[in-house]
RNA sequence: GGUCCGUUCAUCUAAGGGUUAGGAUUCAAGAUUUUCAUUCUUGCCAUAGGGGUUCGAAUCCCCUACGGACUACCA
């Protein structure tokens, strides 16, 4: 057998979205499952809907999730170029060689003609199509003279090549995730190949991309299976058929909310991210927000998106990089689309935040804190992650969980305070004040000895003490063991905002 | 409209003719926690509908319904 060869070939039309993500993931891990090459093909044969920037976006997006290429645009390889623009010249010979064979041919309509026939057969309710039943009354190769045809061919008047679909075929496509799909050719249209503007369409390119690039699978989104009939065609046009690659149509990753496949468009609408990395648009400078700056983790946005739309049949649910390749088979790759799962991806990230090490995510933490301006102790910020990490789905969310362990809380919770704080708890804490203030040793144990002691004397509740305190130490009902906090932030801070606290409070 | 693809808890999915239809997320309750969170336990919740085939169907076939994709000189 053949080396496997596989390809994720992006149109740099703007930011990939997580679909084409974990389309490239697929490829990506059936590659290295079976000992073959990855390849990264830049399709930009549409020159009217290039956008500055999407190539390097889609490089920097994959690399930052561990999507590694064996050849493309970026890292060169033996079929260079990798740009379908830089591949131009190439094209034109084999839609010459299709014409030669007669299994296309030139057509002059114009777009206006097209729309107009369109327009025609609208108002009779029928669908137009340019194939079999209507190419005779168009103005193409089959129907002009031979020296009509020359003539516009030689005077420069716009044409296009259309592949000439033979009539009444049926055309089967062996699919490794669907099983075998029958067209009949009469349903299909004789698409352009070749444009006016001198590039070929997606069809020609990708076709002879994949074939001089030796593809053994296309694996690819499942928005392709109506045009593959077209695609099994051009291979046996070319006589290709021996080398053709296998198909495999992945299913579609649909909004959360119902309707329709994900797309580029929904943007922040759902309350996720649907690209990777943030993106402006350069044209109108909107900015979309991605899961690397929303505060994912690579490995977890690898891990939630492996999950959808493929599962290795066991119980496991986290899965390296390499435990992904390891399992990874198309066999297992369902049949209808997924929905994504805000609530599941925050438990992902939850998942992986917390198998971090505590001077990992200290590392994560004090960017956030440096941008406040806190003064920054690695061993502090450490022990305050291992308190609050279980707390968090997101890096981003510490502060909010953790910020009394650099500032004085500088309100107090509202509801809390008008349930919990009594009459008598001024007394108390300043009782609580004197008693911590007299302890040589200002440790947790100690602290909390202390604090046993004092309650138990005075024949309190635990909890008329102890949350009165709390509130002081960090503004609300929330939070790690407070004895542990109050040891780290220190016997002199504690008494400050246990004064700040009676202060606000008379 | 036409063609093609699909349909198991709210969501991701397992079960490839024989299971009380399993797991995970969410949600709810309880235990734990002096707070909150964690953790643990428990619970709720599904084979779209109708016909076949079969001793036996989520699984195979047909019809219907619903969903999706495609239907450009876009990919």
């Amino acid at each position: 057998m053949n080396k496997i060869r596989v390809r994720f070939a992006p149109s740099p039309t703007g930011p990939l979205h997580i679909g084409g993500v974990r389309t490239a993931l697929y490829n990506y891990l059936f590659a290295r499952k079976h000992g073959g090459d990855m390849i990264l093909r830049i399709e930009d044969t549409d020159q009217g809907r290039f956008v500055p920037g999407a190539e390097a976006y889609i490089i920097e997006a994959l690399t930052w999730l561990g999507i590694k290429f064996d050849e493309g645009v970026h890292v060169g390889g033996p079929c260079a170029p990798y740009r379908q623009s830089d591949r131009k010249p190439m094209y034109r010979a084999y839609a010459d060689q299709l014409m030669d064979s007669g299994w296309a041919y030139y057509a002059f309509d114009t777009s206006e003609d097209l729309d107009a026939k369109r327009k025609e057969y609208e108002q009779e309710k029928k669908n137009f199509q340019y194939d079999a039943s209507t190419r005779d009354m168009m103005s193409n190769s089959l129907t002009l003279p031979d020296e009509e045809v020359q003539r516009r061919l030689v005077s420069g008047i716009p044409y296009v090549i259309r592949f000439k679909f033979p009539v009444n075929t049926e055309i089967h496509i062996d699919d490794l995730i669907r099983g075998e799909v029958v067209v009949n050719s009469n349903l299909l249209d004789d698409k352009v190949l070749f444009k006016s503007d001198g590039m070929p369409t997606y069809h020609l390119a990708n076709i002879v991309d994949d074939h001089t690039m030796e593809i053994s699978h296309v694996i690819r989104g499942e928005e392709w299976l109506p045009s593959a009939p077209l695609h099994v065609m051009l291979y046996k046009a070319f006589g290709w058929e021996d080398t053709m690659p296998r198909f495999a149509h992945l299913p579609l990753l649909l909004k959360p909310d119902g309707n329709g496949k994900l797309s580029k468009r929904d943007g922040d609408r759902l309350g996720f991210p649907v690209f990777p990395l943030q993106w402006t648009d350069p044209v109108t400078k909107e900015v979309s927000s991605g899961y690397r700056e929303s505060g994912y983790f690579p490995e977890a946005v690898v891990n939630m998106l492996a999950l959808l739309g493929w599962n290795p049949g066991i119980e496991q649910e986290f899965f390296s990089m390499n435990e992904l390749i390891d399992l990874f088979s198309l066999e297992r790759i369902s049949k209808s689309g997924a929905k994504f799962d805000l609530k599941k991806a925050h438990w992902f990230n939850h998942e992986y935040l917390i198998a971090k090490t505590d001077e990992e995510l200290a590392g994560l933490f004090i960017k956030i804190l440096e941008e406040k301006n806190i003064p920054v102790e690695p061993v502090y910020v450490a022990k305050v992650c291992s308190l609050v990490k279980d707390r968090v789905n997101f890096v981003s969310e510490m502060w909010e969980q953790a910020s009394f362990f650099f500032v004085t809380p500088q309100s107090y919770d509202e509801a809390v305070m008008k349930k919990r704080w009594k009459e008598n708890t001024p007394t108390i804490m300043q009782d609580v004040k004197n008693m911590l203030d007299g302890l040589a040793d200002f440790s947790e144990q100690n602290i909390h000895d202390a604090l046993h002691a004092y309650s138990e004397g005075k024949g309190l509740g635990m909890g008329q003490v102890m949350i009165p305190l709390r509130i002081a130490l960090v503004g609300g009902t929330f939070g790690p063991d407070l004895q542990v906090i109050a040891a780290m932030l220190g016997k002199e801070e504690v008494k400050r905002r246990i004064d700040k606290i009676l202060s606000v409070t008379i």
